[in-house]
DNA sequence: GTCTATAGGGTGATAGAC
DNA sequence: GTCTATCACCCTATAGAC
């Protein structure tokens, strides 16, 4: 029993242990060792699994990026109206981070090293980023001739939604230090940023003269 | 005149190069190698002058997070009105950052790490990120109280305002992917953001009835 | 101050017993 | 499938000649 049943729950476990490492780590500090101690289980059992550190990584690296990407395309897609699309996103992405919190520091950093890798992962999750930025462009664009909201580029407010949302949790050491929050008050805080930041910029595309 | 003029020159070009190299590719990334090739200089020589790695990594730490902070403090205790205060906080993180495009993620990566390195150096650099949120505070506080602006938690504002002049750079990769632009293209857009983040911000506090 | 050579420790990967 | 032992390489750091 201690032995036995694991078979192929092991691939999954040394999976959740390496992205643990990985993600927290980066890649570079990242060390066998510490997936496999964290996984409970022997270093040369890695090699078994997922012959080299490289193709380890890879597999945590796709699957991380399409978590990163997928799911605003469902929102930006749907027939909401733009005032209720930006409130989905918001939830979305923040949601997603605080599950997440190593997340987009982890992809952010990796992306540096080798920006091209973005296409190929985005794509394969069947969303590219241009098509969403495509979609959400359409949607701000008729608003504004609409006058629902205020004349803004619709790249411009594509990257302050994600700004808002993403950033503070890769800042959170010294937002933490800097607020005076522990661990639960912080993510109590992010929270609450739900409700914020989809005001804030809700706010701030609303039609001046009404 | 090869091998003389440079004495204590030389010092100065390894920081430098240790600077580059550690803020691309990360503290565990980094080879001394890879400064020492950057400087032109021989890999022994790195420890001549800095003992070691960490000696040599600490120093570029301790100065990048004074960077990052300092300026700040000057903005915020000059007795300017909330609105321009803004205006001049976006400018000087934009600008800062846009000279600096490794720096913020850099920083944010390695304080993951060990958070405690925060404080030290913060308040090394003379003025603490408490101090200064504490006068955002003032400022705010009474901007409400004199319905200039909205009703807005100070903390969320300044929260709101780093996110949105550090991320698009942090998420470069990213957005050159998305938006479609090649590294020129891409500094003129975050030089543009200078005046689009003062403009969305102050569109979000201003006062909705007037 | 600057170089070459090398020590010393760590890390990814593999061989081979069970 | 799982383990121990070990190889081969890489990287930091130092010793010592010049």
């Amino acid at each position: 029993m201690a032995k036995e049943k694991r078979d192929n729950q092991t691939e999954k476990l040394v999976l959740e242990a390496a992205m643990k490492v990985f993600t927290q780590k980066g890649y570079a500090a990242a060390r066998m060792d510490d997936i496999a101690k964290e996984a409970n289980i022997n270093r040369a059992l890695l090699h078994y699994y997922f012959r080299s550190k490289d193709k380890m990584f890879d597999l945590i690296f796709e699957q991380k990026v399409k978590e990163f990407f997928s799911g605003l395309g469902q929102i930006v897609f749907s027939d909401r109206k733009l005032e209720d699309v930006i409130r989905e996103m918001v939830k979305h992405e923040i949601t997603l981070i605080v599950a997440n919190p190593y997340l987009p520091l982890f992809v952010l950093q990796e992306l540096q090293q080798s920006p091209e890798r973005l296409l190929n992962h985005a794509k394969a999750s069947g969303m590219s980023p241009n098509l969403i930025l495509k979609r959400f462009s359409v949607l701000v664009n008729d608003a504004i001739r609409s006058k629902t909201i205020n004349k803004i580029e619709p790249g411009q407010l594509l990257i302050n939604i994600m700004s808002l949302c993403i950033y503070p949790m890769i800042a959170k050491p010294v937002l933490k230090s800097v607020l005076e929050l522990d661990d639960k008050k912080f993510d109590n805080m992010m929270a609450h940023r739900i409700g914020q930041v989809s005001e804030f910029i809700l706010l701030s595309i609303k039609p001046t003269s009404k």
